[in-house]
DNA sequence: TACGTCAATCAAAAACAATCAAAAGCAGTC
DNA sequence: GACTGCTTTTGATTGTTTTTGATTGACGTA
């Protein structure tokens, strides 16, 4: 990673919330503690961010409104090292040029981070990611059409006929609320909609759940196991569920906190 | 491989990606290192795009993360005053909860401000007004699907049958490069189709341009002057002009930089 | 004291510049 | 076309500079 990309990531990042840590850069970037220290204090000189105690902040005034709603910001909060890992093995999986899907939700938001430096089309349902992408990176953004529901931070149209129809990809990308062995779980209907018009439109369902979502159950059923391609979960899963995945055929990535190592087991049918 | 081949390609891959590296460029071209380095100073001595250590990156400002492409904020700058004016008349035709659509574009971008404290369904397909409105105000927005074009900052979709279509107003409001005797005239086409496509989803179309609009000529052109309800510019306005509105059957109102005062002249066939 | 942040230092790695010989292109001549 | 002499471009090698990551110790705080 070079210095130019380390600083876009930085700088996306600082943008996401009001300060990020070192450390937090440090998982971002792959970097040594020394050289996010290093990129701080260069980009600080520039003015490009504020340099403060344990990490840095954005140079532009207190007025970050934010577009998410609570539900969006306290979310993120949550696990976000899991999530900034399973984002990134999520991203590894992508080809530059190669189209993807990302539906809205806190964990896919991560992806951006890694997507800041590479270059394909994006379809997307979510307005952060969307405007996330547009700001810090040269990718090709294309969105959903319909009414922004801000407590979701998606887009979505009631009807039928929209452009999401129109999109193909690969591979897509989404969160859940919970995956048991009847499959994937939802708690919110809206977001069942949304992510019910996307899952047709791609050929693999790459599914990013930290490892306490195989314990978390609710009530919406999207789809069966069956439906999906690959798993992406942090550590903390447990043979028990490792084995429910792969008896279903599914492709399981575990993202390790530390490296980028990977252990992966797949059992095709 | 030649030296200018080399050079394209170079090129070509700077637009793609934020910073290429020379490794990057050596599997790219099969050329050496010695040679890519060459290159890319040869190109930076011809600003056709700047060498940072590592690699090279695009000559284009990334200084300012801003949304807007460079035709945004150059124009945006431009007659400031006189767009807040017009744009204030525009938002002072809506009434609370009544729908309207607003084409992108930087004169209807001012609308925002005058909205923040209305509360009505707001139809665009401009990002940079959706997301002002979004994070500003407590307006339902509503955002038509399709790619983002980064430098007129709409979103369009080249399908017949998107959300667009399900949406309808009363008011739509949309500013233009030109305005004369055959209609409203506009210079990108990827704008013409933008327009083209929310225009019927109205019944009033109101324009909002500065009066330098009136002596602005261009190719394309979007309508007739019979199908535009409103006009809504500045007192730069010149009787002849504002004769050829009237006797088109066109409302004008003329906003006064200063308060809200307001010249009607209506006279409807 | 234990902990986290940070600056300073230093050795390793990466990027870079300079050099030079081989290769490729380009006239002109036969 | 084929050959020659000349210039330009290229790639490998070298040595130099910059960047990086690990280590250490200072400083403040719980």
């Amino acid at each position: 990673m070079h210095e130019k990309e380390r600083h876009r990531i930085i700088l996306s990042a600082v943008q996401e919330k009001p300060v990020v840590t070192v450390q937090e850069l440090v998982d971002l970037t792959d970097a040594s503690e020394a050289t996010i220290r290093r990129d701080i204090a260069a980009l600080h000189v520039q003015k490009r961010l504020r340099r403060v105690r344990g990490g840095a902040e954005a140079i532009s005034p207190p007025a970050f409104v934010g577009l998410a709603g609570r539900t969006f910001s306290v979310n993120e909060t949550i696990n976000a090292a899991q999530k900034r890992a399973i984002a990134r093995e999520a991203v590894e999986l992508c080809k530059d040029g190669e189209p993807i899907i990302i539906n809205g939700g806190t964990t896919t938001f991560q992806m951006v981070h890694f997507l800041i430096n590479r270059r394909m089309p994006i379809f997307t349902n979510s307005f952060p990611i969307a405007e996330h992408l547009l700001k810090h990176s040269k990718n090709t953004v294309m969105l959903s059409g319909g009414t922004i529901y801000r407590e979701q931070n998606i887009i979505l149209s009631p009807f039928e006929n929209d452009v999401t129809r129109n999109f193909y990809a690969r591979r897509m990308f989404m969160g859940a609320q919970g995956l048991g062995p009847l499959g994937l779980m939802e708690g919110d209907p809206l977001l069942i909609q949304a992510e019910q018009k996307l899952i047709d439109q791609a050929d693999e369902l790459v599914v990013l759940v930290d490892s306490s979502k195989f314990r978390q159950r609710s009530s919406l059923i999207l789809c069966g196991l069956s439906r999906i391609a690959t798993v992406i979960t942090d550590e903390g899963i447990e043979d028990r569920e490792a084995a429910m995945l792969e008896s279903a055929g599914v492709t399981l990535v575990v993202a390790s906190k530390g490296a980028t190592a990977r252990e992966e087991s797949s059992l095709q049918a």
